[in-house]
DNA sequence: TTTAATCGTAACAACTTTTATTACAATTAA
DNA sequence: TTAATTGTAATAAAAGTTGTTACGATTAAA
């Protein structure tokens, strides 16, 4: 992957995390990420999407953690940011007419599932609550 | 990763190991692929610095596997293409003043350094050969 | 009831990365 | 000498990423 999404999205939680039963804006997380914070709340809507987190609009509003830090893996977290195969993208249009075109996206294809299996396994086994005691 | 240079390289080797000790011009191996040949050229140029390929220039040139296909493995490739991390990119500029942004791009460093040796080790128990016989 | 803070979201701009393409000098076999 | 090929620069086009502004809707508190 090529952007910051995964990054920012453990940051948000990291800090929600640390600072559970409080609501914590778009803002303030912002500027702990230093990015703006328009960036948070899209990310904290898709973490409201799969019930990670509840937000609450108006003065006085913010996010906080919907589960327990030790219910939240960061497979959580690739899963939600995930855009891409590990190993990228296939190069599709390739030759029909050549064995090796013809053969070669179903032989990636395995592969590439194998392997984002493999890293969703990884981190299915780090909890955010585990992650988070380190900054301690 | 969100580019196609994994499986572009892949391909170009699957062609060379199908066609051992024959040289395959840029032209030929890109119109199985379906891409422009400057891209395979520019590949290939990466290969042939790694030594795992040896190319001719001029008329009846090309290129040709310069090792046995069983001593490549798909870590090479992915060691060549690679140009960012499994889990992308860190928020640099994180702030000193929050707990959080002061220590989270150390504990990422560690994480994506675990997940990215993850795949490597993964790739490298695969050769080409072994790849490639898949075709068969 | 009013005010002020906050979210949700659209729209757009700026920047970076990726891919495609053209062109041509240098090289080499026939 | 010719024709095919590589190497590479230059540029353009497309796609992906990040930053920013703006503003309506919502909500707690004064």
């Amino acid at each position: 992957m090529n952007n910051t999404r995964f990054a920012t999205v453990v940051h948000i939680l990291a800090m929600l995390a640390d600072n559970e039963g409080e609501w914590l804006s778009s803002d303030w997380i912002a500027s702990s990420i230093n990015i703006n914070p328009v960036m948070v709340r899209k990310e904290l809507g898709l973490l409201q999407e799969r019930g990670l987190v509840v937000t609450r609009k108006g003065k006085e509003g913010g996010s906080m953690l919907q589960k327990n830090s030790a219910e939240i893996s960061l497979a959580d977290v690739y899963a939600l940011v995930k855009n891409a195969d590990v190993l990228g993208k296939k190069n599709l249009h390739t030759n029909p007419n050549c064995p090796i075109g013809k053969q070669i996206n179903s032989e990636l294809g395995g592969l590439f599932a194998k392997t984002d299996g493999l890293v969703s396994a990884y981190l299915q086994g780090i909890t955010l609550d585990e992650f988070v005691r380190q900054f301690r």
